[in-house]
DNA sequence: ACGCTGTGATAACCAAGTGGCATGGACGCG
DNA sequence: CGCGTCCATGCCACTTGGTTATCACAGCGT
């Protein structure tokens, strides 16, 4: 009988790490759930999966035999996911930060043939999905990794503000020097982000001196939780401060530190002339 | 995001008839319910699939596009299922009857290594599953279609015996002449089985004159439910009687009727040794 | 016009599926 | 022996998928 593309993404995700919990967090479901599920396939299948004892899980025949295939399958459903977003003449866009400034807007209407599927993603993958294929485009703070898969078109330089719990001793301050911020434990993205992680630390303008990282945060929510509960200051770009901004949160200028640079990304491969428009339009919008 | 193999099935049968209550049919649902998982599919897809008005469905360009995919999703899944069968050193063997007489007992024990699957397949495929590939072998009556595709081997030859209600004229008798059944309303397998269907109304003992077919009969429960009810007999295999003849249903010898031959079968181009291993554990078991 | 028929949509309801949290229980380790 | 790790289980809430009954609408025949 059929089953669900869900379970065999589960399942690869198990296979992958050998180990539930960390498969249950890789997947936001509690492990639990995932036992469950994984239990579930394979009384479905009548084929046991996994042998798991308390010390580690490992594949069965069935399992290794499986893998490749849940991998095929799922890989047919990207395509017809894919072919379905060309037919329909929709683009994705990955949003790691809004852009904001009316641009989506101003896009849209130059574009009215076409349908912008606009998509949050979350901060710990600094390619705005498009890595993962999952994104056409994405608006994104530079540095990206592997800059040469990609192209990009500027569309904001923003200086960057340091965000502090209100009660903070700098927090009176109207200004902010970035050497008074030195000794502050500070908000980073996860490490998965790689050098957009050191460039939202600031690190190129610290002396040789080790971040301490306060927490991790992977979205705007997160890091006003953080901020408000005094696990560390964060660097944000002058955009955002309105979403920032909020509850006991205040934003200051930081004397000294260079502007962030967002900008519209795409694969560098990707020739459609709908990804085309969509760069057309963005420049003529800004 | 990723859907359900079933919603895919269901999407490709509606494309297929381009009728709602006809695909329901062919999907054992009810139109409603496919009507909800069809919208709700194209809800989560952001796509409208069909075009529907009073009179008749089309498909949209989406819809045309997301068929070859579907289509290719599907095949995936079942050449894992397949791959998952072969780890499993499984074979599926399709029942149209059960073979009864102690035989798949025996063949398991001869074949211990080898773990048997066996399912009950609808009577409206005379190949119990092997021309979809569902099943790798099959307990199924002759005559087959298309038997240049397969092989069998005889499990067993049995005269054809007619079930009667309690009350009919003839239920009075120890034994039933055939001509006394001419006029009878009979009891037919659906059209689909073709040959097949046409045997078990002995077609070929009748002078020629139309059978009547008093309903169409799928499984067991509804032959039996059939014959009580009195919408017609029916011929049945000897080794059925105990299936069948209970409640207000009678079973009764039929003179000059040829013998029916129960075979397991199996598609002629599947040379895989642990087959073979079943056909010979079955021979060696009559 | 009027009612019948065919067809998809909707409503109300029920069972099964899916997820979360708390907790259990087995094992290895200091 | 207690503690930590890690998968399984029990219980509960919410969602999903299915059923039946009914509606709404368009042709069609009278």
């Amino acid at each position: 009988m059929d089953a669900h593309l869900r379970d065999l993404r589960y399942f690869l995700a198990v296979a992958e790490h050998l180990h539930f919990t960390r498969a249950a967090e890789e997947l936001y479901v509690s492990q639990p759930a995932l036992s469950k599920q994984i239990r579930a396939l394979e009384k479905q299948l009548r084929v046991s999966l996994f042998e798991r004892d308390h010390r580690d899980v490992r594949l069965t025949a069935a399992g290794k035999a499986l893998v490749p295939h849940a991998q095929a399958v799922l890989s047919a459903w990207h395509a017809a996911e894919q072919a379905l977003l060309t037919a329909a003449n929709t683009l994705v866009v990955g949003m790691s930060t809004a852009p904001g400034r009316g641009l989506l807007p101003a896009v849209r209407a130059r574009l009215s043939d076409v349908s912008l599927q606009v998509r949050q993603v979350p901060w710990h993958d600094p390619t705005g999905g498009l890595a993962a294929e999952e994104t056409d485009a994405a608006f994104v703070w530079l540095p990206m990794p592997a800059p040469e898969r990609y192209r990009w078109v500027t569309v904001a330089t923003e200086p960057r503000l340091v965000a502090l719990p209100a009660t903070h001793r700098l927090a009176a301050q109207t200004t902010v020097d970035f050497a008074d911020l030195l000794d502050e434990p500070f908000l980073a993205l996860p490490t998965s982000s790689g050098a957009l992680r050191d460039y939202w630390l600031a690190v190129d303008a610290r002396p040789d001196r080790p971040v301490t990282v306060g927490a991790e945060i992977a979205n705007t929510e997160e890091t006003v939780e953080a901020v408000t509960a005094g696990l560390g200051v964060c660097l944000i770009a002058a955009g955002n401060t309105s979403l920032i901004a909020r509850d006991g949160v205040v934003v200051r200028p930081v004397g000294n530190l260079a502007p962030g640079e967002l900008v519209l990304a795409w694969r560098r491969d990707d020739r459609r002339p709908l990804l085309a428009a969509l760069v057309a339009a963005v420049r003529a919008s800004l």
